[in-house]
RNA sequence: GGCUACGUAGCUCAGUCGGUAAGAGCACAGCACUCAUAAUGCUGGGGUCGUUGGUUCAAGUCCAACCGUAGCUACCA
């Protein structure tokens, strides 16, 4: 028996859990489930990551402690995770006194081991807040092409790369001040000193070639030592011996995997030791995101080596998620949380079509809607479930829903155990969207075996009723054997499958021990089609729930320079008339007198404002918007009104005194 | 900019060492069936294998250039 621990990279506490994390813990879980399907020792452990700048902020503007804000996403994220079927042992977090110690006891280690040193670090400093800023909080000119606004370490305009200070009129993302340079004393973990050591690590099968080969283009362009320290105010651990330096949330994430691990082997009453010693026999493997690979092929296990634990057995990795060929996109409505999925559709399908995609290789995954609802809709109920639906009416009202005492076709029995094999091979290499095709192949072969002894035509004649009993007991062992194939991918499925069954938990042997002379259990329906006005569904309110988040956002929007907003050139305008518009369900059609001219603006305050009540009002226009043509003809213009709207939309007007054609400045 | 990976049917993907591999599933069309959740079975149409050159008796496969896409270019959480 292997002993087996798995990890699956631990989720920020800045958000909800969606379909990325979930591909990624899906993914994980479907080859912790084989595992243990199989009999192995294996522990799957996970955490939430909680330190850093990023949390502080997030608690600050929710008005509680860090600590209050992290447990609360946790709380949260562990119901997600239950609801698909994600079978973490344990799910703890990276602010706890395990991880506090394990921070404390590998930094020192590094340190008796000569692999830490401090240097001074020039960096951007916010006196308003009294904070450090990372390069993502500082905002400014890029130096190369002068694109306004743009963040600190690369532009978005040219690409160019470069330090913050580089930046021209830098500005501070939190407080919008203008920062100042300022020095600190930063820890190193002398990474350089372990190049050999990780040139043989990764070329040893810890990861894939193209990971290996990318490492390796890292390794060759030199590596540079790793800074670990931030300044306080920073929400973390604190490193010994100082008073105002923490650890950097990168160096104590991966060490919340041990720390988790030495929370539930308490708990659980296992060797922690067995698992992390350096000659340890059990095996390590952390399933992880092409964006973090980095940390995990090269800090991780060069600070693991370097403080004296084992190393881990395979880094795996897998690649990014698009929706309809996209990226997940909020105002689209294709940033979709588990919460809102789970509440539509049943989270196996989910977990069916992320495993019909998987594969070893780091490619990114799409969720074509159309392909999903098809792939659900033709293999699971088509193919799969269809196999017992079709025989449990036979078998019920002849025999009492029992099986036959022997397989009439053990060779095509056979063909479906002999699988198991190949299937298993796939599964170890997480191969599988193959594991799911074999399967599927191995469905058509079942639902040809019905059509090719037609069971409704025996049932017909008088004296054949074995043949039909017999041909029923084929179908629902062949059914069962995809059953023990497909458990870890669709566990929920498998379980009523189980119920129907009546014969207890399906272990990986029972793919080749048919199930005969048996009584199953009263046939319900295994698994409903599902439809793609259900996605529509998701998807609208995906983007309902985003759009709350972009009020927020919107509060701390970014700022623009005088001469940008001297570009607008806004008027008081006089409305003459105001009618509503035929077709259209919002729009009203304004003719406004600005100055000497009259112009017609278009402006969806309908359901606002009755047109009578409009005419003659003063109003603010935008007089050198760039005119739309619209369905129902041009509009000139931009009348200024606030509010999130329908009901509640609120026109500007200028005080008493201004007439039409007044520039507003 | 540099580097890496990828590009095969409408969609998702297989194609081993260059040699009867132009393939599967889904989608689509026709037929059959009616046990089953309009499920299933059989048959069929559909591809200049990103483009252009090259190596070879032979190229989806090897080489080069180009086009397109994605990613990386660590000290960002």
């Amino acid at each position: 028996m292997r002993r087996i621990l798995v990890t699956a990279a631990l989720p920020y506490s800045n958000g909800s859990i969606h379909l990325g994390h979930l591909l990624e813990h899906i993914q994980t879980d479907i080859w912790v489930r084989f595992q243990k399907l199989r009999g192995h020792e294996c522990y799957f452990i996970c955490a939430e990551d909680t330190h850093g700048t990023a949390t502080m902020i997030g608690a600050e503007e929710a008005g509680v402690t860090p600590e209050v804000w992290v447990e609360e996403l946790r709380q949260q994220h562990i119901t997600d995770f239950d609801a698909f079927a994600i079978s973490h042992d344990n799910y703890y977090t990276t602010h706890s006194p395990e991880n506090e110690h394990f921070a404390r006891e590998i930094y020192k280690k590094l340190k008796a081991n000569d692999a830490i040193y401090t240097a001074t670090v020039e960096q951007l400093y916010d006196s308003e807040k009294k904070l450090f800023l990372a390069d993502r909080y500082v905002r400014g000119t890029c130096p190369r092409c002068g694109a306004e606004d743009q963040p600190g370490d690369n532009c978005d305009n040219c690409g160019a790369t470069y330090a913050a200070t580089e930046l021209k009129n830098p500005r501070s993302a939190h407080s919008n001040t203008t920062p100042v340079l300022r020095s600190s004393t930063h820890y190193f973990f002398n990474l350089p000193k372990f190049e050999d050591f990780l040139r043989t690590w990764t070329e040893s099968g810890t990861v894939r070639p193209e990971i290996a080969n990318k490492l390796k283009e890292w390794l060759d362009g030199g590596m540079k030592a790793w800074d670990i320290s931030r300044d306080a105010p920073y929400f973390g651990f604190r490193i010994p011996d100082t008073d105002d330096k923490y650890f950097y949330v990168w160096l104590d994430a991966p060490m919340g995997y041990m720390a988790s691990f030495q929370n539930w082997c308490d708990r659980a009453g296992i060797n922690f030791d067995d698992f992390w010693n350096k000659d340890s026999l059990a095996e390590v493997h952390h399933f992880i995101g092409k964006d973090i690979v980095n940390f995990h092929a090269l800090f991780w296990p060069a600070v693991l080596h370097c403080a004296g634990y084992r190393t881990p057995t395979s880094v795996r990795v897998h690649g990014m998620i698009t929706v309809n060929g996209e990226k997940m996109s909020k105002s689209r409505g294709t940033f979709i949380n588990a919460s809102i999925f789970r509440e539509v559709l049943d989270p196996d399908t989910l977990r069916y079509y992320y495993g019909a995609r998987l594969n070893a290789s780091m490619g990114d995954i799409d969720i074509s809607f159309e392909d999903f609802v098809n792939r659900v809709n033709s293999d699971l109920i088509g193919k799969f479930v269809n196999i017992p639906s079709r025989c449990a009416n036979f078998l019920l009202r002849h025999f009492d829903s029992t099986l036959s005492t022997k397989l009439s076709q053990p060779e095509l029995y056979e063909e479906f155990s002999a699988k198991q094999q190949l299937i298993e091979e796939l599964y170890e290499e997480g191969e599988t969207s193959r594991v799911v095709r074999e399967i599927m192949a191995l469905a058509d072969r079942a639902n040809q075996y019905i059509a090719n002894n037609p069971p409704w035509e025996l049932a017909k004649t008088a004296g054949r009723e074995q043949e039909v009993q017999a041909i029923c007991t084929m179908a629902i062992n062949l059914f069962r054997t995809l059953c023990v194939y497909l458990k870890p991918i669709v566990p929920g499925l498998i379980a009523r499958s189980e119920q129907y069954l009546n014969a207890g938990e399906l272990k990986w042997g029972d793919a080749n021990q048919p199930l005969l002379g048996h009584q199953l259990a009263p046939f319900k329906r295994l698994m409903s089609r599902i439809d793609l006005k259900q996605i529509d569904k998701i998807v609208k309110a995906s983007r309902d729930s985003s759009a709350d988040d972009s009020d927020s956002e919107q509060s701390t929007s970014q700022t623009i320079e005088l001469a940008e907003f001297q570009k607008v050139d806004l008027r008081v305008a006089q409305i003459d008339s105001a009618s509503v518009v035929e077709g259209a369900d919002k729009l009203l059609k304004l003719e406004l007198k600005v100055g000497g001219e009259s112009r017609t603006v278009f402006a969806g305050i309908r359901s606002a404002y009755d047109p009578v009540d409009l005419v003659g009002r003063y109003v603010v226009v935008v007089a050198n918007l760039k005119p739309r043509k619209m369905r129902f003809g041009t509009s000139e213009g931009m009348v200024l009104a606030a509010g999130p709207g329908d009901k509640d939309i609120f026109l500007l007007s200028p005080d008493e005194g201004a007439v039409a054609g007044m520039e507003v400045s």
